[in-house]
This record gives structure tokens, C-alpha cells and sequence, in this order.
DNA sequence: GATCGGTATTTTTTT
DNA sequence: AATACCGATC
């Protein structure tokens, strides 16, 4: 095995039996660590099928995979290795005897999971208008994180969402159940309470695995934390490896302390710290250090480098966010003698900021690939055609039936299947399969009040479904898939549509998906039905935007801090470090909140590893309005001989139009310059500064170097600049067209307008979003 | 009773 | 900016 390692990393990989804690710092080599590790467990003769390896994401663990052929010279054929989403998947796939689902079951997103809860809320008559269903969807997710079942969950129910919560939790888990369906955390829940209520099977799968391997350990939550200690009873060698100071997953029930406590979980653990960075150069090093130093709760450690300590890092400060995405690609520019255009890494925190960064791109023809924001396989002409797919092969799956029925119309509205639902609940109350929505349509004739045309469109679908499912046993995935968009009129519906096109060549992405989806070749599963379409299926379902990212692809990437983590770029932007956006807005009311946002803008700037460029504006839009934004407070911490601050001296556009506005005048709508901020961090009438005042404490501004900073020059002629709205004012609206405004009302996001157009009509519309601009002239 | 169009509401991060 | 929901129309 030809691999190098430093001490602590040699230590690591040739620890014997025992509990292995290995405390990685950012860039200090884990992944190499992990890898030469199972290498070497393979090359002292253990069998592969005795790993269990469990990584952050997909893509970690094909890499892995990948690595590990390279070093011990073959495929690890019978490895386990994989995400506890989907480790937990294949688990109860195996042993779906042993639950009540079928091994066909479906997995539920997010917003299946939402509709399912809106279902189970009729059933216990909740107000869907009073009770928000994502609310409670995201409290029955916290609770199954901490492996809160319904019953437990009651008795410590007071405050009214949680006492609405425990009436709905109880019924969504029976719709669940009646659905054969998994949401993301049953997948954990329901893996654990088998391992650790049945004797058997934790035998089995405890007996099999004598090597357990756990990557990014510090983002664990408590359903992951018992399911790896159930699993590691025992053979007891569990290794771990993580960084307390890169866990960014708290709001999603992480818990911290799986790692910190590690130790005292697991007795006669051995500690192995990697504190020696190999990606990034001293400077970036020592801005990362200082940052993250300011955190409280968290083990004191301190990364070292070799690298020398190359260019500072730059914190520039632009107007907008236009300016800073034009900014940051003239920097792409200039970089590109020294590296190529997949070396660079756009970083953010939020999605939406994407945007800026893409028109930017777009213009000055850059390839770029973002991602994450709308995920593939949650765009709507997607989960169309997956909903027939998911009710070919689990016909309970209400959640599918309803999605599928709806399009392309059919004849068979709301009303039509309420009746049909009600049929269904007398028919065979409580029931799982036999009670399906899409067993109903099957009888649609016998459902009273059903009129004859809608029970006639209703019989259709359960016929065409039917012989879709007859297809399965012989026909590969694609074969259905085809067949589906071909038998229901699919592929004609979509081409109707406007951007149908589009919708047709992301289908038909989807199909090539398919094609090159070979399954997981384990012995285990090697009769599977249906050509592997259920395996697709649950395979789809567990796939995050970062699996999709090739780094291989030579082009810019866009993404959020979380989606970085793991990666490294030798050039790094990281944008919008703005207080109230880095850290992000209702996070910085609590401690620990504002520790966890630390944490992440330390994640972005590890990612760093030759340059290092942080940028913040002064004003952006969000939500529909223009904000002023202070440097986030972060930016205080930094170490001014390892940084380099840059500001553009000049202001660009058409100074005579822009500041046209001073605000003052009453009466007014406030949403113009956001609410609670005034003088100093208004923009300014005269261009030439960013409206907040420099504090040249932070930071020397040397114009001189500024120069070097070319000013970008962009046109506003098209982007809405924020102008005043007053009494009898013109303005001209997108859709309506000229108008005046009779009256204004409310203030910040809730402003509205009371405008008489031109063509007719009075309207009421709010300010932040009707897209209002002044009437020309 | 289905469908269409307008209005209200909403943006944190993700398996 | 996009989607969900609601009311009006066909």
C-alpha cells in the first residue's frame, strides 16, 4: 500500500481493535485516513463485507470506494458503505419482513412528507389555517431525530404546537404506514428501534460488522448516534472522525456532543488529533484560526501549517450585490493565468444569492454549474413522472396517487376524490394496502356520489396502472418509464405546455439517469423485481444536490457553505458576509445560534486553498426589498496583517440618476430603505461611499491598491432601484400598466398601495413585490 | 364540479 | 419569484 502519512495520521490507520476517536481538523487528511485505513483492514485480511463505512454524503462514498480499489488494486465488492440515510434504506429493505412495510416501500421527501401531514390533520380536524403543516412536519422531524416517538411525545406536550403536534404525529404515522411509506428520519428511527428491538437482527448486522466507520462525525443526531452504537455492541471497533469546529447541522438535530462525549460513551477510546493542515497557506490558515478561536464552547486546538504564507486575504466591500458578483468575476478574470475556471469556488449562505453571482457569469460568458437551489429531482415535471414510477411499484402510496392523478387533468377534481377517499376509510378502515386511494379507483364505480365521468377517469388510471405493473417483472426501468410517459399521455402533455420543451429535456435527463443507474451490486439484493426500478427509486429519493457535483467538470462552482463542506478549492469566494445574512438574521439572537454561523463561515474558508477572497455589500436585496447591510461582525476578527481590505473609491452608473431620492419626505412607503435604519447606512444622494461609515480601524484603505481593484461598471437601467412612492405619485406597473397611487399604507415588508390604473380599476397591491417602478417622465 | 386566474404568502441551511 | 390557495367562471 503505497500512501504517506505523518504520525498521528500512521496512528490512526494502524489502530488495532478498540473505539478510535480521531479529532480532524479542516484539511488535516481524514479522508486519506479513512481510506488507508479500511485499505489496510482489507490487507490484513478482513473481509469487506465486515466494513461498514458511513459518509456525509453519496458522493463521499463512491470516492471512497473509488480510492480504496486504487490502493489494494480491486472493487471492495461487498462494502458497505454509504450515508445512514441509505445504509439505513438497505437495512430495512433486507429485513422488510421483520417491519410492516414492504421492501418496495416508497421514501418521502419533504413535501410528500408535508402532504401526508395535511392528510393526517383532516383526519384529527385541525385547522389547516390555523396550524401551519410544514410546522408541524418540522416538529415531528425533531422529535424523530431524538427518537421521540407519538405516545412519548404527548406527555411532554404543552405549549399549543406541540399539543396540536401530538395529535397530528400519531395519525401522520399511520398514513405513513397505510402509504408504505418512509420519510427521510423513519429511515433512521425505524433502523434503530429494529436493531435494537430485535434480537436477531442485531446479531446479525452487529455480529457482521466488526469494522464500523463513521466520517463527519460531529453532524450526527441522536438517531444516528444509538444506530452506530447499537451496530458497534458488538465487535466494539468503531471509528470516528470528525471536527467539532466544522458541525453546521444543529438546526437539523445534530447534537454536538456526540462527538464531545465520545470518550465517556465509549471506554478506552484512543484519541488521535490531526491538527496539520495540507491545503491551505499560512495567511488563510491564520484568518480561519482567529475566527473560529472566538467561539466559546468548542476543544481547543489550533491548525498548523507548512505552506508559506502566500497572498493575504482580501475582504472587499462593494454597493450591491451586483457589484459583488461583477467584482468577484473580474477577480476570476484576472486569476485566470494562474488557475483555470475549476479551481474557483463561489461560496455563500443562502440560495438565493445564487443569482447575482449567475447573471454575472451569464454576461461575461463564464461556464458555472451551481449547486443545489432547485434540486433535480424536486422540479416538478420530475416528481410527475417519479409519482407514477413510485405507484407502479407500491400501489398504497396515496401521496403518489394524488400527485399523478392531478396531471395532466383528467376530469377528476378535489370533490371526486374526497368521495373517493371517504369510500376508501368506510371500505376498510385503519387498513394498509388493500385501503389505497388507488385500490378505490379500481372500484370507482361502486363509490356513491361519484359522477359517471369521473368514475369512468378513475377506472382508466387504475387500469393504465395496472398494466404498467403487469410490465414489471420482465421490463427493465426504462422500458416502464417510457412506457408510462407514453400510455398516459405524458409526453404530449408536457410538450403543450409553455416551457415544455425544457420540462421534456429534463424528463428525458431522468431517463437517462435510469439507464446508467446499475443499482448496488451486493449479493444481498441481487433479485430485485422490476429491473431495479424500486432500487431506483429509493436510490433517487436519498440523493443530495452535492452527489450530482463533478470536479472534474472545469467550470465555476455556486454553492451554499453547507453544500462546501468536505470540498476544497484552490480559489475561494465567499459572499454576503453581511450581519444579518452571515450570521443569518433570527440565528444571531441566540449564542449558540451565532456560534453555529461562525462555524459555518469557518467551514467557507477552509475550503480556501491558495486564495482566499471574502466579499460584503452595502446594500442588497431581499425579500423583495432593498436592505442596507453593515460587514458582518464577524469581520472584526480578523488578524490585519493576514488580510488585505479593498474598497472601491468611485461609484459607477449614471450618478445623476441614481440617489435621486432622499427619503425624507412624508408622506412615504418605508419599504424603500428597510425598516430601522437611517442616516449613516442610507445610500447616499452624491455617490462616492457605501452609505455605512468606514471605521478605518478595520483596515487601511490604500487607494493606490484600490486602483488595482477596477471599478465594475454595470448598468441600473434595468434593476429596480428603490424610488419614492408617494400620494398621487405615477408609477407603472409590469401587468396593469400606468397608474397613480391613491394611497399608502403599512411599512416594510407589509407596505401596500392603493393605486388607480389607467386602463380601470383600483387595486390594493404590496409594495415589496408588485415590481412597481416610477412612470417615466 | 372542474378549471382558470388572481391574490396572498413566503426565503435558511438539507438527508 | 414562485407557489399555494381561493373565488369566480365555464
Amino acid at each position: 500500500m503505497r500512501i504517506s502519512l505523518n504520525p498521528e495520521q500512521q496512528a490512526a490507520v494502524e489502530h488495532g481493535d478498540g473505539p478510535l476517536l480521531v479529532l480532524a481538523g479542516a484539511g488535516s487528511g481524514k479522508t486519506r485516513v479513512l481510506t488507508a485505513r479500511i485499505a489496510r483492514l482489507l490487507e490484513t485480511g478482513v473481509r469487506p463485507h465486515r466494513i461498514l463505512a458511513v459518509t456525509f454524503t453519496n458522493k463521499a462514498a463512491e470516492v471512497m470506494r473509488h480510492r480504496i480499489a486504487g490502493l489494494v488494486g480491486h472493487e471492495p465488492a461487498g462494502l458497505w458503505a454509504g450515508t445512514f440515510h441509505s445504509v439505513c434504506a438497505r437495512l430495512l429493505r433486507l429485513e422488510a419482513d421483520r417491519t410492516d412495510r414492504t421492501r418496495s416501500f416508497t421514501i418521502y421527501d419533504e413535501s410528500d412528507s408535508e402532504r401526508a401531514v395535511k392528510r393526517a390533520m383532516e383526519e384529527v380536524d385541525v385547522d389547516p389555517r390555523r396550524w401551519a403543516a410544514a410546522a408541524l412536519r418540522a416538529r415531528i422531524s425533531d422529535a424523530k431525530n431524538t427518537l421521540v416517538g407519538p405516545d412519548d411525545y404527548a406527555v411532554t406536550a404543552f405549549d399549543p404546537l406541540s399539543r396540536v403536534t401530538a395529535e397530528v404525529y400519531p395519525a401522520y404515522e399511520r398514513t405513513l404506514a397505510s402509504c408504505n411509506a418512509y420519510d427521510f428520519d423513519d429511515l433512521l428511527v425505524r433502523a434503530v428501534r429494529l436493531l435494537e428491538g430485535d434480537p436477531l437482527v442485531c446479531e446479525k448486522y452487529g455480529g457482521r460488522f466488526a469494522y464500523i466507520l463513521v466520517d463527519e462525525y460531529q453532524d450526527t443526531n441522536q438517531a444516528q448516534y444509538r444506530l452506530v452504537r447499537a451496530l458497534a455492541k458488538v465487535h466494539g471497533n468503531l471509528c470516528v472522525v470528525g471536527d467539532d469546529d466544522q458541525s453546521i447541522y444543529g438546526w437539523r438535530g445534530a447534537d454536538i456532543r456526540n462527538i464531545l462525549d465520545f470518550e465517556r460513551d465509549f471506554p478506552g477510546t484512543t484519541v488521535v488529533r490531526l491538527e496539520q493542515n495540507y491545503r491551505s497557506t499560512g495567511s488563510i490558515l491564520e484568518v480561519a484560526n482567529a475566527i473560529i478561536a472566538r467561539n466559546r464552547s468548542r476543544v481547543e486546538k489550533r491548525l498548523r501549517t507548512d505552506r508559506p504564507d502566500g497572498r493575504r486575504v482580501v475582504v472587499s466591500a462593494l454597493r450591491d450585490e451586483r457589484a459583488e458578483a461583477v467584482w468577484t468575476i473580474r477577480r476570476i478574470e484576472s486569476l485566470r493565468d494562474s488557475y483555470t475556471l475549476g479551481d474557483v469556488g463561489i461560496l455563500y449562505r443562502t440560495n438565493s444569492q445564487s443569482r447575482a453571482y449567475e447573471d454575472a457569469l451569464r454576461g461575461a460568458r463564464l461556464p458555472y454549474r451551481v449547486v443545489g437551489g432547485i434540486r433535480f429531482y424536486e422540479r416538478r415535471e420530475v416528481k410527475d413522472l417519479l409519482a407514477y414510477l413510485r405507484l407502479v411499484v407500491n400501489p398504497a402510496d396515496d401521496t403518489a396517487f394524488l400527485r399523478a392523478v392531478g396531471w395532466p387533468r383528467r376530469g377528476v377534481g378535489a370533490v371526486s376524490l374526497e368521495r373517493l377517499a371517504a369510500a376508501r376509510s368506510r371500505a376498510a378502515p385503519g387498513t394498509a394496502a388493500g385501503g389505497s386511494l388507488l385500490a378505490a379507483a379500481e372500484r370507482a364505480d361502486q363509490v356513491e356520489g361519484l359522477s359517471g365521468a369521473a368514475a369512468k377517469a378513475l377506472k382508466r388510471f387504475a387500469a393504465g396502472m395496472e398494466s404498467l405493473r403487469s410490465l414489471l417483472p420482465e421490463a427493465s426501468a426504462v422500458d416502464v418509464a417510457e412506457e408510462c410517459l407514453r400510455a398516459f399521455g405524458l409526453r404530449s402533455a408536457l410538450e403543450a405546455e409553455e416551457d415544455g420543451e425544457d420540462r421534456l429535456d429534463i424528463v428525458d435527463e431522468l431517463i437517462a439517469g435510469m439507464v446508467s443507474f446499475s443499482g448496488e451490486p451486493l449479493e444481498e439484493e441481487a433479485a430485485t423485481e422490476g429491473g431495479g426500478l424500486e432500487l431506483f427509486l429509493q436510490h433517487v429519493s436519498l440523493l443530495s444536490d452535492v452527489d450530482e457535483y463533478d470536479p472534474e467538470e472545469g467550470v465555476v462552482s455556486l454553492m451554499t457553505l453547507h453544500n462546501a463542506k468536505g470540498m476544497e478549492f484552490p480559489v475561494v469566494f465567499v459572499g454576503g458576509v453581511e450581519e444579518g445574512l452571515l450570521p443569518l438574521g433570527r440565528s444571531a439572537e441566540t449564542a449558540e445560534g451565532v456560534e453555529e454561523e461562525r462555524r459555518l463561515f469557518y467551514v467557507g474558508l477552509t475550503r480556501a486553498m491558495d486564495r482566499l477572497l471574502v466579499t460584503h455589500v452595502a446594500r442588497r436585496w431581499r425579500a423583495g426589498s432593498s436592505m442596507p447591510c453593515a460587514p458582518s461582525s464577524f469581520l472584526e476578527d480578523l488578524p490585519e496583517h493576514a488580510v488585505e481590505r479593498r474598497m472601491s473609491g468611485t461609484t459607477v452608473g449614471r450618478p445623476g440618476r441614481r440617489g435621486s431620492s432622499s427619503f425624507r419626505s412624508s408622506p412615504r412607503a418605508t419599504w424603500a430603505t428597510g425598516a430601522g435604519w437611517s442616516g449613516g447606512l442610507d445610500a447616499t444622494a452624491d455617490g462616492g461611499d457605501f452609505g455605512w461609515r468606514y471605521d478605518p480601524s478595520m483596515g487601511r484603505i490604500d487607494s493606490s491598491a484600490a486602483g488595482a481593484d477596477t471599478e465594475p461598471v454595470y448598468d441600473y437601467s434595468e434593476s429596480q432601484e428603490p424610488f419614492e412612492l408617494t400620494v398621487g405619485g405615477r408609477i407603472v406597473h409590469p401587468r396593469f400598466g400606468h397608474g397613480t397611487v391613491v394611497t399608502l399604507s403599512g411599512d416594510g415588508m407589509g407596505a401596500k398601495a392603493r393605486i388607480d390604473f389607467d386602463g380601470g380599476g383600483v387595486k390594493t397591491l404590496l409594495v415589496a413585490h408588485a415590481g412597481l417602478r416610477p412612470a417615466p417622465g
